[in-house]
DNA sequence: CCTACCGATCGGTAGG
DNA sequence: CCTACCGATCGGTAGG
């Protein structure tokens, strides 16, 4: 599924130590960078060496990001286990951030959070086309789980779309602002983040909701 | 105040016009991918003149980000002229996504939209303590509305900071997903954020909402 | 997987 | 503000 991209076979092992070096620098720096040079220097081989397993560093960036998208993707899906919506909505929410938070945390302490959604940005139209369906999968599992709530009545949200894109969006970016060294733990943040979205979804009190009070 | 960095001064005009056009490149296409041949191109000079005006690239990044920093908070700010809490914070979401749709349109059809969070991060650490604490001043504004709207009763905020984190970045990153040919104008969605907003610190119905019913 | 090497582009300087 | 030019680094290739 992630195996579109290839280069020409041989040692598994070292493409993959070379695909998660690359993973880490690229998310650490940017595409432009991040370098060849110091994606070898990483593994331990040579600039050229890389050319065996990947035709380009485009296409190494694009097997990074479609690995990393994977990752993420299954993972918040797996997290959501629960029946009703509103639970639901909170492993999701909660699931993103930790996500995140541990992804900065586990690449050495001093990430400089580039978002995903940016780094697939700087991919030429064509490649991204993947990507992008891979980030609408997780979309949708938002959307459906705010159509359900609203459905039922226990959520109250004037449009999934533009709600998903805001709490997807706020979650993605937990990083450029959280420091692991506060008080904070990343589980403390998924769950303040996971009441505030359902705040914002009117959870528990989908009446008189979209036009509060003034 | 955005004069701290200064080239050896002469004609103001066309260091404006490199200023502008550094601007609008580096926030298309971050500082890396921008180079200085780019940008005197654009204004019409050779990249050498445009070491009369700036010591370096960084020099010209520097004042480049301050001047777009001071530019928005001082435009949100100015935007922000109601009352009462509710008002106000809905004018704050309102102007922040404004500002930042506004700006990629203006840069013409196709920015990369990257944040102005990630290139600040870009600087080396010295230069970026004063962007910080102009950025800290548009946190504090937030964090001042929905403390005011806390103590009269009318917003139920469990952390201020946090929230004010969670909203920033909601706007920050709208244009991540906007898409300017689709039927929502910038007016819509900043009004759409502002209604979600306003759910998000259970504004009109302070009471039982920070434990919403399961 | 290595050594040796290439053309292109980078930020920046000399000198005027 | 220009021409001429520099050292460094870039992604990538040749050949083994």
């Amino acid at each position: 599924m992630a195996e579109d991209v290839q280069g020409r076979g041989g040692d598994g092992a070292s493409r993959d130590r070379i695909l998660e070096a690359a993973t880490q620098l690229f998310v650490q720096d940017g595409y432009k960078s991040t370098s060849v040079k110091a994606i070898a220097g990483q593994v331990g081989i040579t600039p050229p060496a890389l050319y065996w397993h990947f035709s380009s560093k485009q296409d190494l960036f694009l097997a990074a990001m479609e690995g990393l998208l994977d990752s993420f993707v299954l993972s918040v899906h797996d997290s959501v286990t629960a029946e009703d919506p509103t639970e639901k909505l909170r492993q999701f929410v909660k699931a993103h951030v930790l996500w995140k938070l541990e992804q900065s945390d586990a690449s050495g302490a001093y990430t400089s959070s580039i978002g995903m959604r940016d780094l697939v940005h700087s991919l030429p139209a064509k490649h991204r086309r993947a990507l992008v369906a891979k980030q609408r999968r997780h979309l949708n599992l938002l959307r459906g789980i705010l159509q359900d709530g609203t459905r039922i009545g226990v959520f109250s949200v004037a449009d999934s779309r533009i709600t998903a894109f805001a709490i997807i969006t706020m979650c993605e970016y937990v990083q450029s602002w959280y420091d692991p060294e506060g008080e904070l733990s990343a589980e403390d943040v998924g769950d303040c983040f996971s009441e505030l979205v359902l705040s914002m979804v009117n959870a528990g009190r989908p009446d008189n909701s979209t036009k509060p009070v003034a």
